[in-house]
DNA sequence: ACGCGTCAAGTACTC
DNA sequence: GAGTACTTGACGCGT
């Protein structure tokens, strides 16, 4: 059994990598009334960095065999801002964009991007529905202009309760029906840490066949008593069976004992080797993305702790094998 | 150079 | 209905 790790968005190790730097709206609307251009110069300024900086973070990945990576959702800013609608950033960015890309296929890197929690596909809001098609759009035609295919997935949640989770799974499945094709292609499902349960998850995971990201520290943090994780798995593996991609899992460790929700700087190996045992059963390849506040050092430093643990061998830096 | 309040977006919760 | 917390790296203003 093959486990691949990778981190999120940037490095601990590299100095001035930063690949999610901003502009704010508040400072872009103080730039445009003296003049627009400017304003537009500097969100273009920041977006060419961010670029660069992730071709920089892909080459530090390239080094150390990292194969799995989530870029930021914050590489271009105020990219689906209605204020700077008319801006085709897809073309301007274009070269870099392709480089990036180039480079991914080249290196066989699994990509991925986590549009942030303002993207419900599940609201009763038509307005908040048709802005989250917005975000999601942009984050898939940067995966195009890269030239990078359905492998390339967007991870998301399922959205709000609203008071009843039965309707708004449902609601969910009707939205699901005003979602472009192009964009289902793109999507899969995570469990959270607040409010859809992994079997909650599986649930339009199944119906509507998307594959699952189960994230065991949200299971960990939201599960029903009946749930167990043993019974979790193989239905987990099994929305990926027809995607030619490795399951995916997230990990991470709790802060504190009283914030169990926040996220550690590291990973206590103990919080990811007894799922490690559990997969053994179906023996399958599958990927895991390393969720904690020292991105890739906590990564690596997780990888190296593992090798303490039975039957387990290193396989470079970010690979595993668990026999 | 440093510290601290603030940030476009949604939802959940309190009052 | 209004206000605040959630979460997070980075902005940006004040010192």
């Amino acid at each position: 059994m093959i486990i691949r790790f990778g981190y999120v968005a940037m490095s601990m190790m590299m100095e001035d990598a930063s690949p999610s730097k901003t502009v704010t709206y508040t400072s872009y609307k103080k730039l445009a009334e003296k003049d627009p251009e400017v304003a537009l110069n500097k969100v273009r300024r920041v977006s060419r960095e961010n670029l660069h900086n992730c071709l920089r973070l892909l080459r530090h990945n390239k080094a150390h065999g990292v194969k799995v990576f989530r870029f930021s959702s914050k590489i271009i800013p105020l990219a689906t801002h209605p204020d700077l609608k008319g801006w085709d950033y897809i073309k301007e960015l274009y070269p870099q964009l392709k480089e990036l890309g180039d480079f991914i296929k080249e290196n066989e890197i699994r990509v991925t991007f986590h549009p942030d929690h303002f993207t419900v596909l599940n609201t009763p809001d038509e307005e908040v529905f048709r802005k989250s098609l917005i975000d999601l759009v942009h984050h898939a035609r940067i995966f195009n202009a890269m030239k990078l295919d359905y492998h390339s997935k967007l991870v998301i949640h399922v959205g709000g309760g609203y008071k009843d989770k039965i309707s708004s799974l449902e609601r969910f499945v009707e939205n699901w029906a005003k979602v472009p094709k192009g964009l289902q292609h793109r999507i899969t499902l995570e469990n959270d840490d607040k409010t859809y349960t992994a079997s909650e998850v599986l649930y339009l995971c199944n119906k509507l066949q998307l594959p699952m990201v189960l994230d065991i520290h949200h299971f960990r943090c939201n599960h029903d008593e009946d749930e167990k994780m043993a019974e979790i798995i193989p239905e987990f593996i099994n929305t990926w069976k027809n995607t030619e991609l490795p399951p995916k899992i997230h990990v991470s460790s709790p802060k504190n004992e009283k914030d169990l929700k926040s996220h550690h700087e590291f990973i206590d190996p103990d919080d990811l080797y007894p799922f490690l045992k559990l997969m053994r059963k179906h023996n399958v390849n599958f990927d895991v993305m390393v969720e904690a506040k020292q991105k890739d050092k906590a990564m690596f430093q997780l990888v190296k702790d593992l090798e303490r643990y039975p039957n387990i061998k290193l396989l470079g830096d970010s690979v595993i094998a668990f026999s």
